[in-house]
DNA sequence: CATCAGGGCCCTG
DNA sequence: CAGGGCCCTGAT
């Protein structure tokens, strides 16, 4: 294991130098910034944006490269620029590997041309639609990473859930420095085998340390098989999730949804997303839950989870333009 | 200073 | 299937 052995030491740190290049053609419309960035995320070292540009780290098989993105194309005839950053040679079968799974990620194939047509009718949702035309779902992350991230967002404040993931990264991170950018990649699922849940405790994660070490655990002796849950049914797949220490109905959804493309109608909306969504869709404070499962389920069918996300992001996009004051009630950090 | 709730989940009864 | 407890932190 090359997780830090020490660690009061500085992070693990490695220079990486580019390795190769390929382009990517998603599928039409496509939207590059509000693919790859945000805005309503938590703040995290694992990655870096700026507008057209998007770094990260890729963990696949055993290795580990840098990524950047570039936006080469338009809405209509899309392109993304991939360039590869490693310590090593890389191979084409290896490039081919890593362009895959960048499609996958990044949900770069997937026809949204009737889903749009839905929302575009909707005057709820015409804005929104209009203004993110062509986001994905997307992911940059492992089934694994995003686990350990929604464990670290499960009763937690932004505030906290960014201290935790400091914490986390700097103890068992690999910090990635390559095209001028630094961005951490997260450990791996058995790097942790010789971590005591006293030490992850000690990181200051509270009870979580133990769902840390039985994901870890878990992932490491391959009882989750990512490849093969990308391939199974919505109910079969979180049914699979749920046997997962940490991982409930919730977190289930975020991955099935996020890591999994498996876009779905509502079941359910918790108090705090009853007032957003209120506010969002119905201009009022307070909204029947049942009432808005309904709309949105009509609607949009089983895309209805991805029809909330466009409105929700775009939410983020106009308050990091414009601070809007009701959300920054509801959003404490 | 004390108390409480937080962008869930597990466990118990 | 309902409700209490969980780590820690900032808010009150």
């Amino acid at each position: 294991m090359d997780a830090n052995p020490d660690r009061t030491m500085s992070p693990v740190s490695k220079r990486l130098r580019e390795s190769a290049s390929f382009v990517l053609h998603p599928t039409a419309p496509f939207h590059f910034d509000g693919t790859v960035c945000k805005p309503s995320h938590f703040p995290s070292p694992l990655e870096v944006w700026e507008p057209g540009r998007y770094w990260h780290a890729l963990r696949l098989k055993d290795a580990l490269y840098g990524v950047r993105l570039s936006d080469l194309g338009t809405a209509s005839k899309p392109a993304v620029g991939v360039t590869i950053f490693s310590d090593q040679k890389i191979a084409s079968a290896e490039s081919e590997l890593i362009r895959e799974e960048l499609e996958w990620r990044f949900d770069l194939n997937v026809d949204l041309r009737e889903f749009l047509r839905a929302g575009q009718n909707d005057p709820r949702f015409r804005k929104a639609f209009r203004s993110l035309r062509g986001m994905r779902a997307s992911c940059p992350y492992s089934l694994y990473e995003l686990a350990i991230i929604c464990v670290l967002l499960q009763n937690a404040t932004v505030r906290r859930t960014v201290q935790m993931t400091g914490a986390l990264l700097d103890a068992f991170g690999t910090e990635l420095r390559f095209d001028s950018k630094r961005v951490f990649a997260m450990w791996r699922p058995a790097d942790l085998d010789n971590v005591s849940e006293a030490e992850l405790r000690a990181l200051k994660i509270g009870y979580r340390a133990r769902m840390l070490k039985r994901l870890s655990q878990d992932f490491a002796r391959g009882a989750v098989d990512e490849f093969r849950l990308r391939t199974l049914d919505l109910d079969s797949a979180k049914k699979e999730l749920m046997k997962l220490y940490g991982v409930g109905p919730e977190t289930a959804r975020i991955l099935m949804y996020s890591a999994c493309h498996q876009s779905h109608p509502l079941l359910h909306i918790a108090p705090w997303q009853q007032k957003i969504y209120s506010r969002l869709f119905y201009d009022k404070p307070l909204v029947p839950a049942r009432r808005i499962l309904r709309d949105l389920n009509n609607r949009f069918g089983d895309r209805a989870s991805l029809a909330v996300d466009y409105a929700w992001e775009d939410l983020f996009w106009r308050h990091r333009r414009n601070p809007i004051d009701w959300l920054q009630k509801e959003i404490r950090l």
